[in-house]
DNA sequence: ACAGCGCACTTGCATTTTGCAAGCATGACG
DNA sequence: CGTCATGCTTGCAAAATGCAAGTGCGCTGT
């Protein structure tokens, strides 16, 4: 019964973190919570889609802010948003091949 | 070593695949290989856009083009394109999480 | 032969997204 | 009170994306 809708799951996923940068962003808080001005300069994107990004994924609930002190705050990952480990590796896997073998 | 040499791999991955609809083509073409217009009738992204991942897609080596008749051409995936088969499972099985469960 | 059809695209233009640079708000600190 | 770091927002240009219409080309029917 229940056929495979399953044609759509790679397209809501893509719905909700296919956006540029969005991967990166979640990828470099696998690492643990960090601040703005961390992924800002630990990825060189932009600030303004940054901060679009960072609002995009907290609706979409894959991360949450965290506060630390008066200008300072966290961004960390939720389960939803630490269950992308598995699949941002194996992406980050493939785009690791492909790579010359090497310059003959 | 001169470079990161650690790069990330997934921004290498995402810098081929990354488009808006190259994933979506590449899932698509996973169950064989599709002409033009089979394509564009089962994925509903617009003709140019087509065209134009299509042919990005080729250079990076994800799949080529296969002829057939007079005015048919199938495409099909590269052994390269093929090994992303686990990544886009791995996507579409996070996509597929999170669509019916209790809001926390 | 030639008009018409289906297929695989291309082209023109509007809309949306992305990017760069500069500015704003806030609280700490001197 | 002025300056600074941090975390954003705003203005505007460039690029990507999307829609619709058009192009080329071989085949088919008459």
């Amino acid at each position: 019964m229940t056929d495979e809708g399953d044609e759509n799951g790679l397209a809501a996923a893509l719905g909700l973190i296919g956006q540029r940068w969005a991967m990166l962003v979640i990828r470099c808080l696998l690492d643990g919570p960090k601040r703005y001005g961390d992924l800002q300069r630990e990825l060189g994107v932009p600030t303004n889609i940054l901060a679009t990004r960072l609002r995009e994924l907290q609706d979409a609930g894959v991360l949450y802010r965290l506060p630390l002190a008066h200008n300072q705050r966290a961004y960390a990952l939720t389960e939803r948003g630490l269950a992308l480990r598995a699949a941002l590796e194996a992406l980050a896997a493939w785009g690791r091949t492909g790579r010359n073998s090497s310059p003959s």
